[in-house]
DNA sequence: CTGTTTTATGCAATAAGTTGCATATGTATA
DNA sequence: TATACATATGCAACTTATTGCATAAAACAG
């Protein structure tokens, strides 16, 4: 699997402890990958395992250690095998679309509401989004160079964003249209 | 978890065997939810033991007992609330882009073939979300309308597949551009 | 007439992800 | 001063999904 391999990217580019990586994978890659600490926590125990990974125990005044997670050589070897090598595509699998599939008319109301939810949602997403690629824009054009590929993931991330909130304006809207005749009938 | 409501969903429209269904999942609802064969086996038999459908056993000549699936009116209701009922939107996972954001320029020629491998694989998706389209389209007015918002999951499906072509070949072109000109240099 | 694909169902083991809980303290807010 | 939030790590139980294997016969292609 794949978050083994993400957490090594994170690690080869900084040390960090697994609350830190929490941190990064929430407001730096979680337009492409999302974790939670639990399941951050569990796979540095692995990848300590395998060696792929080391630690180092920093004793904090009052607050509980902190683990410093360093990527080993062999992690640096593992990670760059893993980048040339190929995936699938990510299976979908979304549930508002089986529920849009299979509504009937009297379930409209409560689907245009799940509709508009969802709407919000991506809403705050993508201004999210837009606000990190401001930040990139910002930047002088070496520095933007030097991290043209993140940002080339963040752009994935706004399109993919825009294109559900596109659809689900129009469905939404279809979906309304479609009541209103049966409501005026 | 929704595997069990796609299932029932499919059920609700028409009783069949898990082999069904897994055609059903492959051809018909393929662009918003997959499972394998065993994963719907394994989700059948669960159902049956909440209740929410039962079988028949049918014996065939030759050929193993096939077991036709039909929905009970609990797993009618538990389906109906369901539908009615608020989901998060899916998770995003996607090995690939952590890829693009890891990769160094000595890994470029590796990433392009992977890009390019994945065009392909969306193209080719796409082109078979379009044949479904055009089935859709040769259908009279009043059918298309019954099977409007299937449609419209089909239309997201389209739109899913356009977006990640785009990005991929708007992608794969800028980081060919950025390999060139270190081979000229 | 031989080999591949389609029909048809399933088990077992493993991997991956989620949910709920537990601990402990510093710092900022009301 | 009480409450909440951020820092920091983790276990245990459970659910969900994947991988690999096994069986068995009809139907079709070469």
């Amino acid at each position: 699997m794949s978050l083994k391999h993400a957490i090594l990217v994170l690690l080869d580019r900084e040390p960090g402890s697994g609350y830190d990586l929490t941190q990064r994978f929430a407001k730096g890659i979680g337009h492409f990958w999302q974790a939670s600490h639990q399941q951050i926590y569990q796979q540095l125990k692995k990848l300590d395992e395998e060696k792929l990974v080391r630690f180092e125990t920093q004793a904090q005044a009052g607050k509980p250690d902190r683990k410093l997670y360093r990527i080993t050589p062999q992690g640096q070897k593992v990670l760059k095998r893993w980048i040339k090598a190929s995936d699938k595509p990510p299976v979908v699998r979304d549930a508002l679309l089986i529920k849009v599939f299979a509504a009937q008319p009297e379930d409209y109301p409560a689907l245009l509401a799940e509709l508009d939810r969802h709407l919000q949602i991506h809403r705050e997403t993508l201004a999210s989004h837009l606000a990190q690629e401001a930040g990139y824009f910002e930047l002088d054009e070496a520095h933007q160079r030097r991290i043209r590929l993140p940002y080339l993931t963040l752009r994935r991330g706004i399109r993919y964003e825009r294109e559900w909130i596109e659809w689900l304006q129009e469905t939404r809207d279809l979906i309304a249209e479609d009541r209103l005749p049966e409501q005026g009938a």
